[in-house]
DNA sequence: TTTTAGCACTCCGTTATGGCGAGTGCTAAT
DNA sequence: ATTAGCACTCGCCATAACGGAGTGCTAAAA
């Protein structure tokens, strides 16, 4: 048995229908809300097909049918329509990009709030992933005996601080000078090599202190990947709007899952080789979110990826609108991402 | 009528069983778990007049009693009683802080998980207020034409870094030298004086680009005070665990309020003055906090008041236990905030 | 005078019940 | 191949009935 035109439209037609009022879909209703001229019965008909093809399912006898995984996956990938962005999401995105435009990360923690007001769902971002980055500065600047701040600053205009334990008998004329040399010797070298290149060709200025060197560009490297903290959530709360969700217990679990920010990193970072990915329950590998969906995009700087920023929702949301609104926030986002950086 | 010995102890372990059991609280019932000798009925008639007197209140007739936030605050004010962290609750600190030390900043965050996670409720933490803090160095690196990056550090190992507009014509070796001299003239200057220090006695180096100077000064000045994003929130979510929050409605209302961080940090930020304090159901002026209380203790570094951390929970919420915890944090946070920047 | 046993009463929360409505599958007619 | 008609299924909801925990009051006991 076969998809035909027929079945593709009723399916549809269950899945709209599904998407915005989140209670099983009967024969009847389907088809005054599209304009299906079958009876009833023959969409009956249909719909038993297409259960029995496993797209749409029957939480019991004598109710109508919600849509299975299989097929909002068909949805996605075949019956999705371009749009741009309307006035009223432009506009919001607008209001959160006037403010606060002092580096990426705010834009990003931005980009983040946008993308759940506009959405009301939840809204992920990735903060940047320094791997490809270039290193332009390295600052080390004395706190307290022993003590230091070692600052990082790469091409993509990203500061990473920390505090390090230098030897005691080191003097500040000597912090700022190692600042300078390593600055000098690794400028515009990738974040994943600095040490490599430093150490391959030590210098007689870094014999002396050749451990601390070691140490301290390891810890470098290790802070140009990000860690923990290293992803934006915004709107976890909207999920409590969704039927879905209206269960306490189930909100919780949701909650639990996506303050653990450690998995959505990883999430994220193994959404970032493609340009948009859809995720739909069940193929979602985290346990938690097998009753949500993912949507992810990726954002650019200079033309090359940098991290990953996305949506997730019930199985049932508005994949059409989630869709075309990453693809607008991700036009918005580059053109603030070039602005930051570039000349206006 | 005035609060007698029989009173206070009546009235106590109504707010002792309240607090575990969320339901209206009997005379009968209150017999058992604490062990007063008194009949049910002469306890009955006790809490009769600690109705009238305002500490109890019933939900309906014939249902028990429920403390009131005057209860509440006399409780806190009489009734608690020192103890240590358990060594299940330090536990749990060290687990946090054994990891990711490499910063105040990620200190704090740290400690905002654990507060949540050993106490059960929502966990708030300020980031630093840099205004007390001294300058130790500023670097402007450049980014492309027109823009660069800079970067203040201050005498507690805080790094704020943003994106700024440079004049065009500007080289790299100016910025250099910009930098050096402004970190020369306002070395250890008050965050907030930094801008009038150098313009008070604006030298000849730096009178050519005196409006660039001036503009990029304001721009330090303002990042030092903390805006958005600077309150770090653990564990809203434990909020849904309370019988006050089982309604959706109610945790979606809690989550907004509490999304929204600049009120957070106008909160901790007035509780900044006093060492410890504690806002009591209504007594908060925050809308959405009314059923919650707040709990906060100050946190120091170098004998310096340097931000406010606190908990968040249901007006029925273990006083006792979150004050000791709080408190003990507290220090533990002042040995961990002392050995970062002190040799060890 | 204070405390306590006894009792009638109140009211919440839970469970049981029955009708309603939306939907289905099947059959027979178009 | 499509559709009208029909009997049937089940979740949802409002209502009613019930049990339990707790109260205030009164009168007896300490």
């Amino acid at each position: 048995m076969e998809l035909d035109e027929r079945k593709l439209q009723i399916l549809r037609a269950v899945i709209d229908e599904y998407i915005l009022s989140a209670s099983p879909v009967g024969s009847k209703s389907i088809r005054q809300s599209a304009e299906l001229n079958w009876s009833p019965a023959t969409i009956r008909n249909e719909m038993a097909d297409l259960e029995a093809l496993g797209y749409l399912a029957q939480p019991h006898t004598s109710a109508g049918r919600i849509p299975s995984d299989k097929a909002y996956r068909l949805y996605v990938d075949r019956m999705l329509e371009r749009a741009a962005l309307s006035e009223q999401e432009q506009a919001i995105l607008n209001r959160y990009y006037e403010t606060r435009i002092d580096g990426i990360e705010s834009v990003l923690r931005s980009t983040a709030q946008a993308l759940s007001e506009i959405t009301h769902y939840t809204a992920v971002v990735m903060m940047p992933d320094l791997a490809a980055n270039r290193l332009r500065h390295l600052q080390l600047v004395p706190l307290a005996e022993g003590k230091a701040l070692s600052v990082i600053v790469t091409d993509a205009g990203v500061a990473r601080d920390a505090i390090i334990d230098i030897p005691k008998d080191m003097t500040p004329d000597e912090l700022e000078s190692l600042s300078r040399t390593i600055t000098q010797r690794c400028y515009n070298c990738r974040m994943t090599t600095v040490s490599d290149r430093l150490m391959r060709e030590v210098g007689a200025e870094l014999q002396s202190r050749g451990d601390f060197v070691k140490a301290l560009l390891t810890r470098v490297e290790q802070s140009a990947q990000s860690g923990t903290n290293m992803v934006e959530l915004s709107g976890a709360r909207n999920m409590l709007r969704y039927p879905e969700y209206n269960d306490v217990e189930k909100a919780t679990t949701f909650l639990a899952t996506v303050e653990q920010r450690d998995e959505l990193y990883r999430m994220l970072k193994k959404a970032s080789d493609m340009e948009f990915t859809i995720t739909i329950g069940s193929e979602n590998e985290q346990r938690g979110l097998q009753d949500c969906s993912v949507v992810t995009a990726t954002y650019r700087v200079n033309d090359m990826p940098f991290g990953t920023f996305g949506i997730i929702g019930p199985t049932r949301m508005d994949y059409n609108r989630v869709v075309n609104v990453l693809q607008g926030v991700q036009q918005n986002l580059a053109a603030i991402l070039q602005s930051l950086l570039k000349e206006d």
